[in-house]
DNA sequence: TTCGATGCAAACACTTTGCATTGGC
DNA sequence: GCCAATGCAAAGTGTTTGCATCGAA
């Protein structure tokens, strides 16, 4: 709540203007908290069940918007499958563990992850922004599936 | 080339069938070496270049069935930007270093990423297949832009 | 009242697929 | 010769954009 109070603020700075739309956008991450996953068809259906009508345009645009102030991120995963979470400034280094097969998504932290993302990039003479470590696996279930299963398909 | 002898073994212990097509874009890859990025479109023109004509559908289809036997691998980089490189054994576990701002990339390897990758996907009762580490920042050459620059756009 | 934001639908870029033909084995 | 693979073009995805209207400030 906090945070929409930030969110006006932030848009007047920018000449921009705080709508029902955008605040629907940024509640409904809050409301889910920060460890959720959304694809911006995920945030059109969430909002249209809340009775709140944005359009896929408008979700699309804002997601950017959100994203472009640092209050969203854009995860980084395989396949073209975009998704955003809630930027939350404690929360903001953690790391994903992604299942091959059933796409189940855990999170997770590690000091020594960041700590090797800032040497490399010290070495390669970048600024650092973020570093997120996505590892691929298989998840408990899907890999009984797998090592007790027949055949592959 | 002695990989390419084993892509025809492969494919035959799946019923399959080693074509120019597909030779031809494994070859690209290994011509290229291990620390190239190409996107399907990127195949196609190099192949278009190298009168090694393939259409872009076929390399659609072999980009994902060399993925799936291991022989390339799927980067994971953000915005839908879908990338392939050559999964050699050894210069398999690396890392990317993105410039947020040119979209220049860097690799670097790092044991104790791989570690922390490896042990969080053991707590999660994850089997690991791979890890990578995706750091993003500004290139030395942006990072002068943005620093010493005027007010942001 | 003003100008940024929305909604819609059309436009896009990227990827997949149906089908007739080609060609590896 | 058989059946997998190719090429083409059409069909799908997911995302962006032009434009008239709406509404925050």
């Amino acid at each position: 709540m906090a945070v929409s109070g930030n969110l006006r603020q932030d848009l007047h700075g920018r000449g921009q203007r705080l709508t029902p739309q955008r605040q629907r956008v940024l509640d409904l991450f809050e409301r889910m908290g920060a460890g959720h996953h959304l694809s911006a068809e995920d945030v059109h259906q969430q909002l249209l069940k809340a009775d709140a009508r944005v359009s896929l345009a408008t979700v699309y645009r804002t997601l950017r918007l959100l994203s472009s102030m640092d209050l969203l991120h854009e995860l980084e995963l395989p396949e073209g499958s975009r998704r955003f979470e809630l930027a939350n400034a404690e929360d903001d280094e953690h790391h994903h563990l992604v299942c091959a097969v059933c796409g189940r998504t855990e999170e997770f932290e590690s000091q020594a992850v960041l700590d090797a993302g800032a040497s490399a990039a010290e070495i390669k003479g970048f600024t650092l922004l973020s570093s997120r470590l996505t590892v691929r696996g298989l998840c408990p279930s899907c890999a009984a599936l797998q090592g007790g299963g027949s055949s592959e398909s």
